[in-house]
RNA sequence: GCGCGCUUAGCUCAGCGGUAGAGCAUCAGUAUCACACACUGGGGGUCGCAGGUUCAAAUCCUGCAGCGCGCACCA
């Protein structure tokens, strides 16, 4: 007798296991294998980050593909490594510097000091998800885990930037751009979220100056605002020129309250006459769309808010250096003071926050540098055409809308954390004709035009004591997006590039699918000349139970190690799998893992009575020796194969741990595990050596179904059942990793083993008759554990009942087959189309209980017979419904009224 | 404003053209020999509303309502 525990316990398997499967070198990708290819590159984690529910579903989702592939026989890469994350991470830094005391600012520090700061965290805090991703068993190929600051992937990244440049896609401007004042630096586009705000909307009085240049004293335009701060930088106030309030103010000036200068009355279209006044003040240096007004108007931008957010000298001395949250309410209450302020309304309105830094963003006028997008129609196509296919299908749609109204990227950002642009700039004195030798020719078609006081290469130039670099770095994402290539090698052709590129899926959450996927789609083409990927899975966003989106604030995020060492990691990953339909949220409940964690520990005692039975492992199955019940779990689990390699063909994971769940307890353990105790128990050794034979070729289908979801445990049973002598033996040891995917049986194997739907129908008329029997014993109050005599009448003697499995599974004393069999009047009984099953009971007879029991069944087949009948007869389903669904309805007539009839003889035998 | 998604048992969700399903919760029973992280039985739903297509609709189509998300320069 072995000695496994009562119950699963997971921390020293994983462990175990783990390592086993890392010396064994079981994650690595030969690019030399003759196996087809099928290769994953993670979603590179920030260095700074640690494991949460996301990244459980993400790369859970992800192992589960890669198992799935090695044992489906493909050569597979999964290709780890985590992303600097620019600004997550410094910062983080500054943060942690700030902390310590060891810095206000970085520029207290200065560039490099700073730059050595990030380093040494990153090399002491930055493998955490890694170690975090193990535990999850996860199987990466880690001797290849890359890093967006490998000094090749750096290179990969300069590269790209002067390719670029040198095509002419890439160029420098100024620009009105997303600017945060607290990270202080330039944004994306994308990295605004816009959030609803209960705000207000000033009402201020711009007197008009009269053509003698007074001012007058009751004449004025008025201007409703949101931001009464930036009036301070008014050089205009517009109106429609099809506004016919304002047509004769056209042109005349505004005196600018608090400042006292003058200001033109202009016209433009993008004026809304409809909305508050139709009167907007226009400032150029600190609204989008004023500074497109003030382009086409000539006006002058005046800013009057600093990079750091507090207020310019140009702003007034009374309000230089407040931030301008405190710039607003001053500005306020001097207008109200100075009696300019007409009114406040309340209003919402959206406002751009920082992604990173959750605070406003401002609006600035900087010099930049800008991408257009390249190889973007090729990436439009290639999505819409099917070339890539998105699952669910819906993004397609976000997707191309977005691309067919891109705009040009911000991809400087004023942060030291991150790639350096390869950009040089001649020091203003020095003159050196030796770089202009060499600066790199522009080449490509566009007519860039071409700076000698401008150095662009991925070397510095020859000359760098006349050059000062660009102190900008790239926005990470210019990093992100060369990620399915430049982890391979590129620009070299090297042998995993060769033969995982194109990657076969990507999978990744759909709030990142401007900021990454899109992109690395057009890098793919640009620079590959190739899709990046064939396949992109978008998975849901886990919210807690209340449907918020997890958060460190909230405090709703439960720490995965936690759940882990609770519960186990393929508890964990079964229950987030479970409940985590295609591209839906999902609302996460700890139940879940509690599910997962009790449906380890069923297949682990399931296995443990495997094991408590002895007996050789795997023996051959006799054909001639199958009983019902073998037949019916044989084809359940043709089914369940069937079914769970469909679901994940399709990428519907929580369908295939459906499936598993379903095939695994209820039909597996709850009936087949039971039914074969009668076996087992009784003394014919042919026959239990022929069920163990089925048992264990269940088991071991079963688990190879398993391994992708749970690939501890099953690993752990694999081996503890001796599953694995028949396997070739991988890098000196063996595995379930590499067993082969369960097939579907053919028909030469069905035929062999003579199964046939026919059974299928039997063990379920059976089992139906044993739950009637057990509610038989619920209805008369028979406890569970107290035996008792059933007594069956059959209907025909054709088929084998298996009496005394049915005994067994009815918990009963014994179950008698007798056609010729009496009950006494009011005997308990139940009524099937298999036969009449009756339950004696001594001097515990209620005739008017049975009565009353029989009239409710009565009842029931009466309405499915009703309900059969009337489908039979009409003519519209018997000649347009398919065959097969007119004889399933009339089977079902049948049994109904096989039902009805002997309920009715039943009752009349009661004789009330 | 445009686009997308959701609405099914008390809760969380599957199902997406052929008699309404799961887990949890609930009620009743069970220390039974793989598992109390378990077993057995039960109760509970006119599948958001209104039309239409079909022999047949939770499932397809149209409209409406409620909730959520994304995109959009209305100050």
């Amino acid at each position: 007798m072995s000695e496994i525990p009562k119950a699963y316990e997971p921390s020293q398997v994983e462990e175990k296991w783990y390592k086993y499967w890392l010396e064994k070198k079981f994650f690595s990708a030969n690019p030399d294998s003759p196996k087809p290819s099928y290769s994953i590159v993670i979603p590179p984690p920030n260095v700074t980050g640690v494991l949460t529910l996301g990244h459980v579903l993400n790369n859970t989702i992800q192992d589960i593909l890669a198992r799935w592939a090695r044992m489906r026989g493909f050569e597979v890469l999964w290709l780890p490594g985590t992303d600097h994350a620019g600004i997550a991470t410094q910062t983080v830094v500054e943060k942690t510097l700030r902390k310590q005391g060891v810095m206000k600012h970085r520029d207290e520090l200065g560039r490099e000091k700073f730059l050595k700061k990030v380093w040494e965290w990153k090399e002491k805090h930055g493998g955490i998800i890694i170690t975090q991703l193990k535990k999850l068993g996860c199987s990466c190929d880690w001797d290849r885990e890359r890093f967006t600051m490998d000094a090749h992937y750096s290179f990969c990244v300069q590269k790209v930037f002067v390719e670029l440049y040198r095509k002419g896609l890439i160029y420098r401007g100024k620009r009105m751009v997303n600017w945060d004042p607290t990270a202080r630096t330039a944004l994306s586009d994308e990295e605004v979220i816009m959030k609803q705000v209960n705000g207000h909307l000033w009402y201020i009085k711009y007197p008009l100056i009269k053509p003698d240049g007074t001012v007058a004293q009751d004449e004025y335009v008025l201007v409703a605002t949101t931001r009464p701060e930036t009036m301070l930088g008014d050089e205009a106030v517009a109106v429609n020129p099809k506004d016919t309030r304002y047509a004769k103010l056209i042109g005349r000036k505004v005196l600018l309250p608090l400042k006292n200068k003058p200001i033109p009355i202009i016209a433009d279209e993008l004026v809304d006459p409809e909305f508050g006044t139709g009167c907007v003040k226009v400032t150029p240096a600190h609204d989008p769309a004023d500074y497109e007004m003030a382009l086409r108007h000539n006006l002058p931008f005046t800013i009057v808010i600093a990079p750091d957010g507090t207020m310019t000298a140009d702003a007034g001395e009374d309000y230089e250096g407040l931030d301008r949250m405190e710039a607003r309410e001053a500005v306020i209450e001097d207008l109200k003071e100075q009696g300019y302020l007409l009114k406040v309304e309340d209003y919402t309105h959206n406002v751009g926050f920082s992604e990173r830094s959750n605070v406003p963003i401002e609006p600035y006028l900087s010099e930049q540098w800008f991408l257009k997008y390249p190889a973007v129609e090729q990436a439009l196509c290639a999505v819409e055409e099917g070339r890539i296919k998105f699952y669910p299908e819906r993004w397609v749609k976000t997707y191309t809308h977005w691309m067919r109204n891109l705009k040009d990227w911000c991809i400087s950002r004023q942060l030291w954390w991150g790639h350096r642009i390869p950009v040089w700039y001649r020091k203003k004195n020095s003159s050196g004709s030796q770089a202009e030798a060499r600066r790199p020719d522009t080449g490509c078609g566009e007519d860039q035009t071409i700076d000698k006081d401008i150095w662009v290469d991925v070397t510095p130039p020859p000359d760098p004591e006349n050059w000062e670099q660009d102190p900008d770095v790239l926005d990470t994402w210019f990093s992100s997006w060369l990620w399915p290539f430049a982890t391979m090698g590129w620009p070299e052709q090297t042998p995993t590039l060769k033969k995982f590129y194109p990657t076969t899926d990507l999978v990744t959450g759909p709030d990142i699918i401007f900021f990454w996927v899109a992109r690395m789609i057009m890098a793919g083409y640009e620079f590959m000349g190739e899709k990046p990927f064939h396949n992109v899975y978008f998975t849901g966003i886990i919210r807690d139970k209340l449907g918020r989106k997890m958060s460190k604030s909230l405090g709703n995020s439960p720490d995965p190690l936690e759940l882990i060492s609770k519960y186990g990691a393929d508890a964990l990953r079964f229950g987030i799998m479970r409940s985590a339909p295609q591209g839906q949220d999902l609302l996460y409940d700890e139940q879940h893992v509690e599910l997962g964690r009790n449906f380890c520990n069923k297949l682990w005692n399931a296995c443990r009575f495997r094991q408590m039975q002895g007996g050789a492992f795997e023996g051959e199955i006799e054909p001639s020796l199958l009983s019902n019940d073998d037949k019916w779990i044989l084809l359940r689990l043709d089914r369940a194969i069937r079914e769970v390699t469909e679901a994940l063909e399709t990428y519907h994971f929580n369908e295939a741990t459906q499936v598993l769940y379903r095939f695994f307890w209820s039909e597996y353990c709850d009936w087949y595990i039971e039914a074969s105790k009668a076996v087992l128990q009784g003394n014919n050794e042919a026959r239990k050596a022929n069920t163990l034979a089925v048992i264990d070729f269940v088991l071991s289908n079963t688990l190879r179904l398993f391994h992708p979801f749970l690939p501890f445990i099953t690993e752990e049973l694999w081996q503890g059942m001796g599953f694995n002598n028949d396997l070739p033996q991988m890098q000196g040891g063996s595995t379930i990793m590499y067993a082969h995917w369960p097939k579907p049986f053919d028909d030469d194997f069905k035929e062999f083993y003579g199964l046939d739907e026919s059974d299928e129908q039997l063990a379920e008329a059976r089992y139906e008759l044993v739950r009637q029997g057990r509610n038989l014993r619920r209805e008369y109050n028979i406890p569970t554990n107290k035996k008792v005599k059933f007594y069956f009448k059959p209907s025909e003697e054709k088929y084998s009942l298996e009496p005394e499995v049915m005994r067994v599974l009815l918990n009963a004393d014994e179950f008698i087959i007798d056609r010729n069999y009496q009950p006494q009047k009011g005997t308990p009984s139940a009524h099937s189309a298999l036969g009449e099953l009756y339950m004696p009971l001594v001097g515990l007879i209620d005739v008017q209980a049975e009565k009353a029991r029989l009239e409710k069944e009565l009842q029931k087949a009466k309405q499915e017979l009703e309900r059969a009948q009337q489908k039979l007869s009409n003519q519209g389903f018997l000649q347009n419904a398919p065959k097969s669904e007119v004889e399933k309805v009339k089977y079902r007539l049948n049994e109904s009224e096989e039902k009805v009839k002997k309920l009715t003889a039943a009752l009349s035998a009661l004789g009330i």
